[in-house]
DNA sequence: TAATACCCTACTTGTTTAGTAGGATAACAA
DNA sequence: TTGTTATCCTACTAAACAAGTAGGGTATTA
């Protein structure tokens, strides 16, 4: 299943994608209009900020606005970060490979097999889908 | 993540598959072989067995064995008894559809757009592919 | 009739999810 | 300078779920 939390980013870096200018968008409005709760997206929108899909501004007319153009915005790092990794099980990793401590042989074993195909299948989307490509 | 119950289960499918004779095998036995705890695995196989993908015997020489042979199981049906749901959100499934609460308009939600896609990618997948072709 | 091995329910423990609470900090405007 | 706005950040919490454990009951076979 999908975290609530990514399905809120997304949701909020769309919502962000969609203005057509650069004028940042307060928090509040963003979770009101996408039904959120304001709180939740706050933390949100920070793990997003920090890890380098947003910039911020405090104060009056502050707000957060997306630092790349929404074709630049892979969905494969929108993922990494919102949802952790894309494999099911760490020995088909990419990005955060480790061994299953209870597996003897990874090349016999049927479930690396199946994940391997499954990994394989969901990169390819999440890579040639950019925010773009979600937004209208 | 792949839940260890599906790994198990998998694992367990895959080594009553690879037996050529269609004797009973016993729950110690896969247990031992994949490094499994016994008492969970039993609540695994009871499921795969009330679910049609198993036969069991009690008593002395008893134990469990395939109803099907490997190229009969579909991985569709084992991860949807195993893991649940394939989509990732309810409002794109096939088999477990449920309308969002918070989403007022399906076809506008990016969400739901990148969702679709990743389900069908897993769809493809699960579909093509037998017990079978991950044993060996 | 004793041993074997599945059948079934209920309980436990740890982790993760989805938040809440409450204040600190920075920017802008009067 | 002072109040208001809005992000920043830490810590806490309730509920759900995962991964087992415990402890028998029941059917089959020798």
């Amino acid at each position: 299943m999908l975290s609530k939390k990514t399905k809120y980013g997304l949701k909020a870096l769309a919502y962000l994608g969609v203005q057509n200018d650069k004028k940042p968008i307060q928090i509040a409005e963003i979770a009101e209009q996408e039904n959120i709760s304001q709180k939740f997206l706050e933390s949100i929108l920070l793990s997003l900020r920090k890890s380098g899909f947003l910039g911020s501004k405090k104060g009056k007319g502050g707000g957060y606005y997306l630092l790349k153009t929404p074709t630049e915005i892979l969905m494969t790092d929108v993922m990494r970060v919102l949802e952790g990794p894309i494999s099911m099980v760490p020995c088909v990793s990419l990005n955060f490979y480790e061994k299953c401590d209870d597996c003897p042989d990874e090349a016999a074993c049927s479930v690396h097999k199946l994940m391997l195909m499954v990994r394989d299948a969901n990169l390819s989307v999440y890579r040639n889908t950019t925010l773009a490509d979600i937004i209208q």
